[in-house]
DNA sequence: ATGAAAGCGCTAACAA
DNA sequence: TTGTTAGCGCTTTCAT
């Protein structure tokens, strides 16, 4: 029996063209054998692996471990396979381990709100869709950021509140632009004032929102309530108010921001906003294989939405 | 200019067979081009991907996240790329995305603390190293767990407790068995029994953990302290000793597992037996390695220490 | 309905 | 020191 006869059984293309009898002896013998294609070799033969690549800036984060599962399970479903990489993990800022996947034939690449490297963007190159990222060129999958910030400050306006201040994360990504722009953009909507003494930023980090909590919070006048770029830093204001013996919500309301797990097992649990990490990862996973296909309408903008997840460490302006 | 001169020269093996001159000449031309070699043909020609696969049961928990970073780092120190499945995130607890790890012809495979896919085991694979899960075949990574809940349970008994009780995950991973092992060999060496009295067992949720909690703090005599397989499962009981009007560690003692994130942002913050995720994974690397390379004295057992972190969730027992 | 043969881009043994 | 050549295992076209 011949290599093509094999070949075109085992990849599905035999319809009409093999004998089903001989199909199912291949099959047959392909089980007993145990054998697999060899996928390298069926790589460099038809010049596309049938992997996407995934770029996170830091996985230890679960919201990125939700996007890895929506993007696996949107390619396993499409018969590909998705290879993660950490852009910190590599210590080159995921420059290396993006050239390792360009070489692997990733057949598409999803980067996520970090400045896409370098050799992401290389000519030559499989197509690209940036997540959580707007930008002129490439296709993007974006959160409703100004959405779900303008939900988060309406409900603290209602609240009463009007010294809402903004803990920002210290990263020049367009995803905390976009953040502060909306904060700013629903003060001014509301008549207020959105000025430097309403901003604090930190790093990333816990440890770092508690110190800059802690300065934020002996302003005076002290802001009311603060919206959080992300529930790690509202986990860390949360101790800063503790440390400086003001109540939540009774003294302050604060609302994080990507409703990660933690955020219903603090005390109190936080008001945040949510956004459904695996529909975008699978949402881009649609986007690069539409665009691996080469289809004519392929998007060029997806949209995931976000929404405002209400617990118990907003409430009613304090009355003084 | 040949193609064996460029392949000799741009995989450096260039030194006392190629021009110095001719050497430059390749290079420059290279990177001038943009030339990236073709990993598939590679790979396919030398049999070896330089791509290593690693399974983990869940990369939404923090910890996977540093164990995937300790191996990619490992990893691209020695010129390999780390490949990551979730397990859970293709819907067939991983076989899916192991047997096509296998077709893309990895060059060797991490397994963590999950009965490896049936996928990894077939023979004819590459090298497999199992992480945190002893056994008797496979070269293993493991985690010092008995150490652990050793230092833990001493530090409950020194305190002067005597019930302690053990809230367990419901999954039958050896990595649980150990935990439990563990701790009833500890209450044993002092004296103590360790009964059923004293288990509760639930979901690897919070609010699984929530629910056996309050089951476990309504029994008579109640327990005064409570060891947990995970800090998510003590974050849950934490919430349970609220629910009952309890006080941490006034009237209730709390250990977790893991020391994630949110350990020490929990109220009160938690004391929690840990353990350096991130050089599990870059051990367990450079097992598979040495493995791969066919070491003759490949390492078959390698271990990872644990550590006590003592947080403000546990205190002496409460004088009745 | 099946088989023969070419060639994907690379490496490595060998020849010049 | 450089070039020629033979595959690695597959897909696909073309002949049978």
């Amino acid at each position: 029996m011949s290599q093509s006869t094999v070949s075109l059984v085992l990849s599905g293309k035999a319809s009409g063209r093999v004998a089903a009898a001989t199909a199912d002896l291949v099959r047959a013998a392909a089980d007993e054998l145990g054998y697999q294609p060899n996928a390298a070799a069926r790589t460099l033969k038809s010049g596309a692996s049938r992997t996407i690549g995934l770029v996170v800036p830091d996985i230890t984060n679960p919201v990125f471990g939700h996007v890895l599962r929506g993007a696996q399970s949107a390619a396993t479903a499409a018969g590909y396979t998705v290879v993660l990489v950490d852009a910190d993990g590599d210590g080159t800022g995921g420059e290396a381990s993006v050239r390792a996947l360009r070489q692997t034939f990733v057949d598409g690449l999803l980067v996520f709100a970090i400045a896409p490297p370098e050799a992401a963007l290389a000519p030559g190159g499989p197509p690209v869709v940036l997540m959580d990222m707007p930008d002129g060129d490439l296709p993007t999958v974006t959160l409703d950021l100004k959405g779900g910030v303008h939900a988060a400050m309406e409900h603290l306006l209602g609240l009463g509140h009007e010294r809402i201040a903004h803990l920002r994360a210290d990263i020049a990504e367009p995803t905390f632009a976009a953040r502060a722009a909306a904060w700013a953009r629903a003060l001014h909507g509301a008549g207020l004032d959105a000025g430097e003494d309403l901003v604090a930023r930190c790093a990333f980090t816990h440890t770092a929102a508690r110190a800059a909590g802690n300065t934020l919070l002996a302003r005076d006048p002290r802001p009311t309530a603060v919206l959080c770029d992300d529930d790690l830093l509202a986990a860390g204001l949360l101790l800063a108010a503790r440390d400086r013996g003001l109540t939540v919500p009774g003294d302050l309301s604060v609302v994080g921001f990507d409703d990660m797990p933690l955020a219903e097992l603090l005390t109190p649990p936080l008001t945040t906003v949510r956004f459904d990490a695996q529909a975008l990862g699978g949402r881009a996973v649609d986007v690069v294989l539409a665009h691996i296909r080469g289809d004519e309408d392929a998007p060029r903008r997806a949209w995931i939405e976000t929404s405002l997840v209400v617990r118990e460490s907003t409430g009613p302006l304090p009355r003084p």
